[in-house]
DNA sequence: CGTCTTTGACCGGCGC
DNA sequence: GCGCCGGTCAAAGACG
């Protein structure tokens, strides 16, 4: 694929700290202000009216996060997440690649299998609906769209689509409003798995790709099927970000989780015992981590 | 030939 | 009610 995302590392605890103790208290707990860092942003760091609650990435650190908490309000707290991994990271894209055959082949008659079968649930109140034209999924009148908790991430990258382990497939590009650059629409392959990403570029800084997660992987990456060596200590320091990444979401949906999510099926390579789990700001979390 | 991407059309939600 | 906009569908084409 020949991708060249720029490694980030994760943020040290400290570096966290004044985030999120700013976010919660609105009081900055060191000299650092947050509005100091380059590049910060709230809500107005993206194009058209996507939903992220706030982004964040500071040049100098090279590290960046960025958390949408749309639906979180809401009465679904079950989950989202995924578990990116920056292309140049150590894990060797080769093994990325291999693990990505897992999957092929079983997309399309699956994904038909599951269309009708949706369909087919629905017939009973569609019978009478124009067959000519094109079938969007109907919904019942007065039912409103559940939207999926979504995260979003920042990340400093010349590919628009960063490998992170799953396979998706494309749905749907759209243009953006006020930017130049579209927005693809993603849908993971595996058959029963609902989770959707959208890919973007900023507007503000074309070096930054945008990615928002939709909904909850209800399998494994391949990726970390394939190997449960996937992260060693040999690679690590490269892994560890995302990893850490994951686990700032994870508290901040899930503060209830705790020690729990490193056996959740997203987060399957941190089952290794090798991996370090950066300690969070209390902020985040309710329960001790381990 | 199977899989994936592209792309125009369609649908629903929302603001006016 | 109307128009705008984000999101999705699905046919057609590209690709390996």
């Amino acid at each position: 694929m020949g991708e060249k995302a720029e490694l980030y590392r994760f943020p040290l605890h400290e570096e966290l700290s004044v985030f999120f103790s700013q976010k919660s208290n609105g009081s900055p707990a060191s000299d650092t202000s947050i509005t100091d860092m380059p590049y910060f942003n709230y809500t107005d760091y993206l194009p058209g009216s996507m939903d992220y609650g706030f982004a964040f990435q500071n040049s100098d650190v090279k590290n960046e996060l960025a958390v949408d908490v749309t639906g979180v309000h809401s009465n679904n707290l079950s989950g989202a997440g995924t578990c990116p991994v920056t292309p140049n990271s150590s894990i060797s894209s080769s093994s990325c690649e291999a693990n990505g055959n897992v999957e092929q082949g079983r997309y399309k008659k699956a994904d038909k299998m599951k269309l009708e079968e949706e369909r087919e649930e629905d017939k009973g109140d569609d019978e009478d609906c124009d067959k000519s034209k094109k079938v969007q999924k109907p919904r019942k009148k007065g039912e409103k769209r559940q939207r999926e908790p979504r995260i979003a991430f920042m990340t400093k990258s010349e590919v628009d689509h960063l490998e992170d382990g799953y396979r998706w497939r494309k749905y749907g590009q759209k243009a953006v409003k006020n930017s130049p650059y579209p927005r693809s629409y993603h849908r993971c392959t595996t058959p029963t798995c609902t989770v959707k990403k959208r890919v973007e570029r900023s507007y503000q800084d074309p070096s930054f790709v945008i990615t928002t997660y939709e909904g909850q992987h209800s399998h494994e990456s391949p990726a970390t099927l394939r190997s449960s060596n996937w992260v060693t200590t040999r690679n690590l320091s490269a892994v560890a970000p995302a990893l850490g990444r994951e686990l700032i979401m994870q508290q901040l949906f899930h503060p209830m989780m705790g020690s729990s999510s490193a056996s959740h099926p997203l987060f399957g390579a941190m089952e290794n015992p090798n991996i370090y789990l950066p300690s969070l700001p209390d902020a985040l979390s309710d329960v001790p981590l381990q």
